[in-house]
DNA sequence: AAGAGACCCTGGATGC
DNA sequence: TGCATCCAGGGTCTCT
């Protein structure tokens, strides 16, 4: 499931492969990959000719800059995952749910992937772009320099379970279902816990956490639960470090106590009965 | 303002 | 073995 760890690896490792190559050709195989039909049907001539200057991530939405000004947007949701590939090493008779691709004159291929085809793939013109996000009531990222301490603890202020506002992307963007219960582990808070009724202590324990996690997850190159994987094909390995995300029944790191699984957001939540008290 | 539920999708696991 | 049902959770949308 990628959340920011697994944005960050692949925007890490797409850097190397792509930026400053001449694109040969683009084809999208599946409309739904694309909110604009228009842009399904025309995104080959559209991409022609143009080259990638730099790849950026905010929360979980990777930006492809692209050198004539305009910004190929992604986002992964649940299955998508990039990969590449090579004249004479084409991995695509092998994946069998290749969406888009793009070739590029040298020889090197950039396939997206998306099982469940709720992935989503905008071009956005450089005078659109931050209507794009506004649009969108994106937050700060959570490693961004802008997301401290205090802007944590202020966006968390509301009367809503601490672990919904985390998912909430318009609260602070990156965070998804597994970071999200690691992370309340970590800092030994409820996950039903009102964000109002956190004390200055439990957000900093929350804020210090959020950052803990997150690069302990980009360290490992994300986690391969079910579908993730990186561009070259490999696997992140935070799934061997997860504390309580589906270790329902498990016993706890700290103190032993089996794992608790509940529902909130309908999202499956973990969490450590005896460390996390409400 | 907040929460519940439907929806978008597919594949793997489970149950009979 | 085969078929039906459930579950995974990123996000958006509607209704209460």
């Amino acid at each position: 499931m990628p959340e920011l760890p697994e944005v960050e690896t692949t925007a890490r490792a797409l850097r190397k492969k792509i930026l400053g190559r001449e694109i040969k050709s683009a084809v999208a195989t599946a409309p739904q990959l694309f909110d604009d039909k228009k842009l399904f049907r025309n995104i080959g001539k559209l991409l022609r000719g143009d080259r990638f200057s730099a790849i950026d991530r905010h929360g979980k939405y990777l930006l492809f800059r692209l050198r004539s000004g305009r910004t190929m947007v992604a986002h992964l949701k649940m299955t998508g995952h990039f990969l590449i590939g090579t004249i004479g090493y084409s991995i695509v008779p092998i994946e069998k749910h290749i969406r888009f691709y793009i070739d590029f004159m040298d020889g090197t291929k950039l396939l997206f992937s998306d099982i469940r085809k709720f992935g989503r793939i905008w071009l956005i013109p450089q005078e659109k772009l931050s209507e794009f996000f506004e649009n969108r009531k994106l937050a700060h990222d959570a490693l961004a320099k802008e997301a401290s301490e205090a802007y944590l603890h202020a966006q968390l202020t509301r009367n809503r379970a601490v672990k919904t506002l985390l998912l909430d992307q318009s609260v602070i963007a990156g965070i998804g279902n597994i970071y999200a219960d690691e992370l309340l582990w970590l800092a030994k808070v409820h996950p039903l816990r009102k964000g109002v009724s956190l004390s200055e202590n439990e957000a900093a324990k929350i804020y210090q956490a959020m950052r803990d996690i997150l690069n302990r997850g980009i360290k490992a190159g994300g986690t391969s639960i079910r579908d993730y994987r990186h561009p070259d094909g490999s696997s992140g390995s935070f799934q061997k470090e997860r504390a309580v995300y589906q270790r329902t029944g498990s016993p706890c790191p700290r103190c032993k106590t089996p794992i608790k699984r509940i529902v909130i957001a309908q999202r499956g939540t973990h969490y450590c009965p005896r460390c996390q008290e409400i």
